[in-house]
DNA sequence: GCAAAGTGTGAGCACTGCTCTCGTTGTGGA
DNA sequence: TCCACAACGAGAGCAGTGCTCACACTTTGC
């Protein structure tokens, strides 16, 4: 009976056994796709009865939840950790993008598990939104270091918030403790959905025909909305 | 034994039946998703036997790539028809927008399909390919529009393009048949990411935490890329 | 008129997620 | 130290799936 010191044995076998059947899980994943993830096949792989697998993991979404949840907080790290590699606010911003179209590519399925179309009749949805919002918060940040050094300067002026968008946006800004203004914010998640877009289509073959290998033209995007937020060279 | 003025009574009822299993095969996409999809489910509805249904379709898969095809041309008639209504290009080009917004809401399993993750070990490249690409032509033909007229203004300079993308681009504009200069198909190309990405982003609910209801972002966002573009006000 | 091709039937195989019961084993309190 | 209890793994079983096959029956084209 440890009092603080650690776990019950019991206690240490389970979490090893968890992270066990995440690890096959993420094998079979990569292997077959969402689709083909099977828990009798893990239960198979890992020398157990595929009903011991519901002492673990309630149902196979759950088990399709906890992968997500583990896939946002993996790239999460790797966008941040690639950010705080950089200073200058636009090296952050370049940096942040290719980390996270590189890991995209390094893991496509659990790529698809998290931006791609919601698998059954969409379980995850509060548990997964705090991990998936910290690629944006990333850019938001390099845009906040422009910002305060008086650097952030939109490559053009752009149409007027609507008075939704602008209460909307502000709300945004609020809660992520940012004090960019309004149009920053906006052109910033609208870079937001440029980036994943472009990741999206490549893995999901939307370029083949067009600008495949796709390198070229994500390095110029990022180029380009760069300018478009207002990073300075 | 009707010569050339018609189909056999065979084949008349083989087309019907075919149609029948996609529109009873669509209903329970809206209902469960691309993943509940259920070949003996359709059978059943349908008042035959589950394998009676592999003399239409030879396996799931390609049911789903049926499914498939038949959103690409839907959507791609929507959004043609959409540009269609409309002379002026920045109207044009609002238009085609919107109007591919709309339709993923109102067909969003549909949508999911096309646009999600790739749900077996992705069935369909080749067939897919063309009825897809009628969305950025569509794009691009707003574009071309302007250009015609002399009024292809971009808002900003933006990055010069790489040699291996500029090489890219041209095939692209060649293959479609555009004159329109690389610079101006690359921005095109970075706009018709960034308007899938945002449409994805809505649908999926990538943007529940942030600018939810999506309307006044989407809007701004068109009018951002069509000043990107370059389109005349 | 008749062989051939097309079509629906029903049984069956291998697989899935999930539930339930039944022994076993580790746990924490008395 | 013992013991009740919770956690656990095993195995059978249910309902469902995609898909195949041999079998009848019907339409087609020569």
């Amino acid at each position: 009976m440890p009092p603080s010191r650690s776990l019950t044995a019991r206690e240490r076998a389970r979490a090893e056994l968890t992270s066990e059947i995440k690890a096959q899980a993420r094998i079979q994943l990569a292997e077959h796709g969402a689709g083909g993830l099977s828990l009798r096949a893990i239960a198979r792989e890992l020398g157990m009865v595929s009903s011991a697998i519901y002492r673990y993991f309630p149902s196979r979404d759950d088990l399709l939840t906890a992968l997500i949840i583990d896939a946002c907080t993996d790239l999460g790290d790797a966008v941040e950790q690639a950010g705080k590699a950089h200073r200058k606010p636009r090296l952050r911003w370049r940096a942040c993008c290719t980390a996270a179209r590189e890991w995209a590519l390094e893991h496509r399925q659990e790529y698809a598990l998290i931006y791609g179309s919601p698998v059954p009749g969409y379980a995850a949805p509060q548990d997964t939104v705090a991990p998936a919002a910290r690629v944006p918060l990333v850019l938001l940040d390099a845009l906040r270091g422009a910002h305060h050094d008086g650097q952030l300067t939109p490559a053009f002026a752009g149409p007027a918030l609507s008075l939704t968008l602008k209460a909307q946006v502000e709300a945004v800004a609020e809660a992520t403790g940012t004090d960019l203004p309004a149009d920053a914010v906006t052109r910033a998640i609208l870079a937001w959905t440029q980036l994943f877009g472009m990741i999206s289509f490549e893995l999901f073959g939307q370029l083949v025909g067009s600008v495949d290998p796709s390198k070229p033209f994500f390095d110029h995007c990022v180029e380009s909305m760069a300018d478009f937020v207002g990073l300075p060279a």
